[in-house]
DNA sequence: CGGAAGATCCACT
DNA sequence: GTGGATCTTCCGA
């Protein structure tokens, strides 16, 4: 039964790695999200790593720790969900051990099935054109209907999975620094943003990890 | 206790 | 390309 395997959930194993590998190793996975007796999939093309303490642009740099991030400090293998900008959720993948808050973003997915249900949850009248349903982390969300009720839920059993999916060759997998984080300094050149070379969903070509000779004044 | 900034998106110029 | 929306969290007073 060719494609059912894709539908396997990773396992705890998986999990249990520092988050830039783990970074890597999610592009070409399905996010799986059960709603309302419907199976909305995303294959990811595109995951930020955040290395706990050490990163300055990590919501658990300095060790910090607070209601907010408290999910970071699980088990591998939980959603941590939070609000950014007064506005938006965004979905994030735990690693490592329990205690040590590493995590992944997912920023963005490429519609595998449900696609009509995610574009109504996104409010797109029209087919969604390029990056449109669920390039970026907080489309990617509204898509598949993530809120704080998800925030510490186990990826691997319930209503929001992820599973084996298609990986990508790592030729295919380009890397770049993150996006967003230029205020923290070193860290925010950190190679740490993962994406399919190829996909039109992923939110942005390049990001700004190795900046070539710019334009200036 | 007030002010500022944030792992973003969208409308508008 | 730029700024507004909107709210949690943190920090300084």
């Amino acid at each position: 039964m060719p494609g059912v395997s894709r539908f396997r959930p990773l396992p705890a194993a998986f999990y249990r790695r520092p988050a830039d590998v783990v970074a890597r190793d999610l592009v070409g996975r399905y996010l799986v999200r059960e709603l309302a007796g419907e199976r909305l999939v995303l294959r990811l093309v595109e995951t930020e790593a955040y290395l706990g303490a050490p990163d300055a642009a990590s919501h658990a740099r300095g060790g910090h720790r607070s209601p907010r991030n408290e999910s970071m400090y699980l088990a591998g293998g939980h959603a941590y969900v939070y609000f950014v900008y007064g506005m938006h959720w965004c979905l994030n993948v735990v690693c490592a051990e329990r205690g040590v808050p590493h995590a992944v973003l997912l920023r963005a997915g490429e519609a595998v099935a449900g696609a009509g249900r995610m574009a109504a949850l996104r409010g797109l009248a029209a087919p969604p054109r390029p990056r449109e349903l669920a390039g970026g982390p907080a489309r990617l969300c509204r898509a598949l209907g993530i809120d704080r009720a998800l925030d510490g839920a186990d990826l691997r059993r319930g209503a929001l999975r992820l599973t084996a999916g298609e990986p990508f060759a790592p030729a295919a997998v380009g890397v770049s620094a993150r996006i967003g984080v230029d205020y923290a300094g070193e860290a925010a050149r950190w190679p740490l943003r993962f994406f399919a070379l190829d996909s039109p969903e992923v939110s942005r070509p390049a990001g700004r990890a190795q900046p070539g000779p710019r334009r200036r004044r």
